[in-house]
Formats: structure tokens, sequence, C-alpha cells
DNA sequence: TTGTACGCGTTATCAA
DNA sequence: TTGATAACGCGTACAA
């Protein structure tokens, strides 16, 4: 690779001269300038992007930590394609880096882009704790937003969704079409998320007094497989079902196969609802209702602050954020009974 | 942050000392070790991975570029995740850049990487062409690695599989079964796989001496609603048929909806294919049958050739790498008729 | 308008 | 076993 060095010689002037044509800034003549340019055609020349970011302690890019347990799904393809797309235009490029299966490794990966100088960093976490993630935030002076994650003390640096409201609006909505016997398939309750589901169905039977019946709950693990895994257990079980409210689109999909194989009609003799509303969704069988989820909202709300506080210089963070943005979960209603 | 020279001075040491201790290289006591730590401990110190890769010329990273037309869907998340998973164990980060939506801006994302120092780029190209990669390939020092294309010269450089003999494989399955008004949904007409698999389509129906009928080809644009647009067609053309071939799942799941919205029934009157097997797929109507694309089985291959050509340390990349790798798909076998 | 010289935070090569 | 000191490649005051 060539250096700048080497193209100054080339072109007969100094380090700085080629500097100042590359960055546009300061004054070059324009006889010089064509000589630059020349010189820089001819050595193949390619700036080196660590040394430049070394010098002026920016790297134009903004990091993006996500487990790679999520990589495996249709939600995931939603926050990258959402947060590419808003960063397009920015001139910052996005770089994913893998959380991989623990708090630790989360840290991590963290650190590492901080390390390499990201001008901010982004975590959908997994694993990491409220109070962990609040501590690095302190930490570090870049900023670090969270995503899907209610923060305990800096809530200007996190955006969340009210999973548990969703939820309760979803099981309200069957009971009033008259669903009395409703499953519920939780997602793998390490996760926040499913806790938050499952609270929000439990809300909504106790409002309408209808009392809770452990048999009709099913631990999935977000997967097809466990979609289809809780629905025959739920039919082992022998309980009155006419509705089943899955943690996620994916349990959804599992669980509907599994009811078809079986012979069960829905939504004649069973109505199903999933979370998400995963872009594939709306293509599935019309029996299929799904509770929107707005993560690419919420990465996109990010992204915008990010840029606008990079971009726009001196605010300070606590004017840039708003503690108690909520975007709220829609529901899609579909075809009950 | 604190630097180096900071925790130097905390602990009454050098530079040099404290670089040995953190690298493990070189010989130290154990009693200025203790005091290193202690200092870097209460500095809160973490090295700049900017300054390190500027030293020694290398980043611990693999560089990935896909464009952002593709996060959005099943097929990517295959990528991703098989490269992350790949990844894991080997201490290099994997950094994904977006690709976006041309030529240049491909190049530039692979020149992104290469500025960066990445040890080595992957790029799963989208609008580059075969001649503009064989180029920039020449012109790097860092190994790049093509999937999904098969390169004119240099092509120990890529690996990729044969959309055309799978898609010939489908089509001749579904003859064997009896089929002879098979229409075709293609992908985007300017993706090299699209047209491949066309192809594919074409020479068996050739072999089999049925002759082609235009009709029955629509084009898609890999979309669920391409998908539904092409059975919209193929319904208004009002050609007979019995079998739908559709270049890949999002598109077939598409053409199920339509076809389910307008009460024909699959497989009884008609029969459908997609093709990648993406990872919903086994859980969607019993209808779907779906040709398994290899990609993940590339990447996979990719990297691990990689890391062992960069761990390895001197074998040259003709050794490792052999130009005739061609993972052949394998047909899945679905309900036909 | 251009060049000089120093700093960015490491690693690595010598001497000591 | 340690410490100066020169790279690494670029940005940028400051001087010319």
């Amino acid at each position: 690779m060539s250096t700048m060095l080497e193209v100054a010689n080339k072109a007969g002037v100094s380090k700085a001269t080629v500097s100042r044509v590359l960055s546009g800034k300061g004054y070059v003549s324009e006889a010089t300038k064509e000589q630059v340019y020349r010189a820089i055609e001819e050595a193949g020349y390619r700036p080196n992007l660590l040394a430049r970011n070394l010098a002026t302690n920016k790297s134009e890019c903004i990091g993006l930590v996500v487990t790679n347990t999520l990589y495996h799904g249709n939600y995931f393809s939603e926050i990258l394609s959402q947060a590419a797309k808003k960063l397009e235009d920015n001139g910052r490029q996005l770089i994913l880096v893998d959380g991989k299966h623990s708090a630790q490794e989360e840290q991590e990966a963290i650190q590492f882009l901080l390390d390499l100088r990201c001008d901010a960093v982004i975590i959908y976490p997994r694993f990491l704790t409220i109070d962990e993630m609040d501590q690095i935030i302190e930490k570090h002076k870049q900023p670090i937003m969270v995503v899907n994650r209610k923060l305990r003390k800096h809530q200007s640096h996190c955006i969340c969704c009210d999973h548990k409201g969703s939820s309760f609006l979803a099981t309200k909505h069957l009971i009033e079409r008259g669903h009395r016997d409703i499953a519920f398939i939780t997602g793998s309750m390490d996760s926040p998320t499913a806790i938050e589901r499952l609270s929000g169905y439990k809300e909504a039977l106790n409002q309408y007094d209808i009392s809770i019946n452990e048999n009709l709950i099913v631990q999935g693990k977000w997967t097809p497989a466990s979609g289809v895994a809780a629905v025959e257990l739920l039919l082992l079980r022998k309980e009155k079902v006419s509705a089943i409210l899955a943690s996620n689109d994916e349990m959804a999909i599992g669980a509907m196969k599994k009811l078809n194989d079986e012979g069960i009609s829905i939504p004649g003799e069973i109505s199903i609802i999933g979370f998400d509303n995963i872009p594939i969704a709306p293509y599935l069988s019309p029996a299929l209702a799904s509770i929107k989820d707005p993560v690419s909202d919420m990465i996109s709300e990010v992204i915008s602050r990010l840029i606008s506080m990079l971009d726009g210089g001196y605010l300070s963070q606590e004017n840039v954020f708003t503690s108690d943005l909520l975007i709220r979960n829609s529901v899609v209603d579909g075809p009950f009974k």
C-alpha cells in the first residue's frame, strides 16, 4: 500500500498539501491540485483509515451489538435493514459486531467498538442486565444507546417499547371477541421481553375476572420448533383451548403447523395471534394475526438522535434525548372467530 | 480515555514495559507486572485498537460486504448467522458493511474494509461484475473472497454453487412426476442467480422435448409481494398450469397466498416449489417444497479457508484454495401430485 | 499558497 | 529485566 508521503514525493509537494487536497480544507492552487490527483491516481493511493482515525480521534462509524442467537430469524433482519437504511445517507458506516452468548461477551463487543473509537454504539441487549448497562454508559464518554430495555439511571440513553401493554391489548382483544380459554406460549424466560408479554396476558385475564389456568401457559424458546412443541404439550394436556397467543410470530407459525397437521382448523376451531409482525407474516395463512413490534421504529429513532447529536455538535445529551419516549405497539386485527 | 503512557507513569515504568505486560511477550518481573496491572485497573485503561492496528498493520477483523437490499429477508440471516458462528472461536471479529445499491458503493464498501486494514474481506456481490471483482482482487494484497459468483481469472478466490443445475433438477423432478405445464417465476433479472435458475428450467424442458411457453414465465423481484403479482398475472393469462417453480421461497410464499386466496388447492390442483430452503420454510404449508441453497455451507467454507490461510501463515493462496470446488444443491422432496 | 514539525497511542528494535 | 526511541500514516497548528 502506498502512503501519503509517496504521493507527496511523486507530486513534488509535501504531505500537508496532499492532506489538504484530500480533505478539501485549506487553500491549494488548482495546478498543484491537478498534480496531486495525478500522483494519487498513479500510485493507486488510498488513505489509511486507521491512521486518519487515530489522528482525528473519530472513525465515522456507528457500532451495533446484537447476539448471534438473534441472527437466525426474521426479527433481526428488520433491525439491521432499518439501521442500514437510516444510516445510508449519513456518510457513516454501520459496523455490526457479535454479542455472542453471554453478558461478558456482550460487554466485550461493546468494548471492541469503543476501542475502535466508533462515534457511537447501539446495543440490542440479550444478556447484560440493566445495572451493568447503566455502569457501562457511565464509564464511557462516547454515546451508548440501548434498545428495548428501560434503564434505571440513564433513561435518556435507552428507547424501549411497551411489550406488556401490547400483550395486554392482544389478550383483551381476544376476550372481547368471546374467548375465555386462551393459551399462551412464552418466549425464553430469561428474556425481559418474554416476561413482559406474559405479564400483560395475565393482567388482562385478571382485569376480566378470568382465572389464570397454568395448564394453558407453555414455555417456548422463540423458535418455530418450540411453537410446535408447545401445541403438542397443550394437546397432551387436553385442556379446552379456543385461542392461542404466541409470544412471537415464529412460534405462532410453528403452532399453526402443528394445528394443521392435527387437522384442527384455524380460525374455525381455534384463533391464533403472534407478536412482531415479521415481514413474511402477512403472506402466511390468513388465520395468523400479529401484533406489530416497533423495533424498526425504535432503531430508526435511535439513529436519528445519534446523528443529530454527533453532527449537531454542541448539544448535550440531556437536551437531545427525552426519557419518556415510549413507542406503543399497535394491534393488527385478524380474522378471529 | 487514559493512555498507555499514563499507566506507565502511574506504575513508575516505561511504555515499553506496559506493552510487554499486555502482550505477554518479552520478560517482565512478577513484581513490576503486579504494579502495571494495578495501574491499569486504577486508570481504567483500555488499549486503543486503532493505534495497535496501525502499528502492527493487522486488525484481527474479517470484513463482510452485503447489500442492504438483501438484509430484508430470511436468506441473509442465514449468511450472517453462519459467518458469525464460524468465526466465533477464532478471536477475530466479523465486521459487516453495507454494499448499498450500486457497483460503486459495493466497491467503496470493500475499500472501506481494506482501508481499515481488515485481515480479509468476503463479498457476497450483487452489483459488481465478475471483471470488476477480478480487478479488485488483483489490486490488493489482502485476501478477498467472493461468494456466489464464478470469477474468470481468480478462481481460487471464489466459491459458488450450481444454481442452474439445481433448477434443472427441480424442473426435471416435476416433469418426472407428470407435470407438463410448469410455470416459472424468475428473480430480479439483473441478478446472475436469477438468470441461472431460469436457464436451468429451460434446459430441463428442452431435454424432455417440452416446448417453452413464454406465457408461463413471469418476472418476479425476489419478494413475497412479487410472488403474489406473478400468480395474478398467470391467472389473468388463463394458461393451464399444474405446477409453479418460484426462484426463491419468499416468492413461493407470496404465490401460495394468492392461490389460497383464490381458492385453488395446493397441492391438489397445483404444485409449487421454491428455492433456498429458508429456516421457516419447513413450518409453512406442507404444500411448499424447497430446493436447498447451500449458501451457509459456502460461507462456512470460505471462512474456514481464510482462517487457515491467515493463521496458517506461509501457505500461498494457490495452495489453500482449489478452483473447482462447487457445492451442489440438493433437492428436497415435497408432496407433489 | 505551501512546507515544517509535532502529536495521535501503539508496537518493536536496540542498547543498557 | 528494563528504558529510550524510532516507526506506523495521517491531521494540523504554525511558520514561511
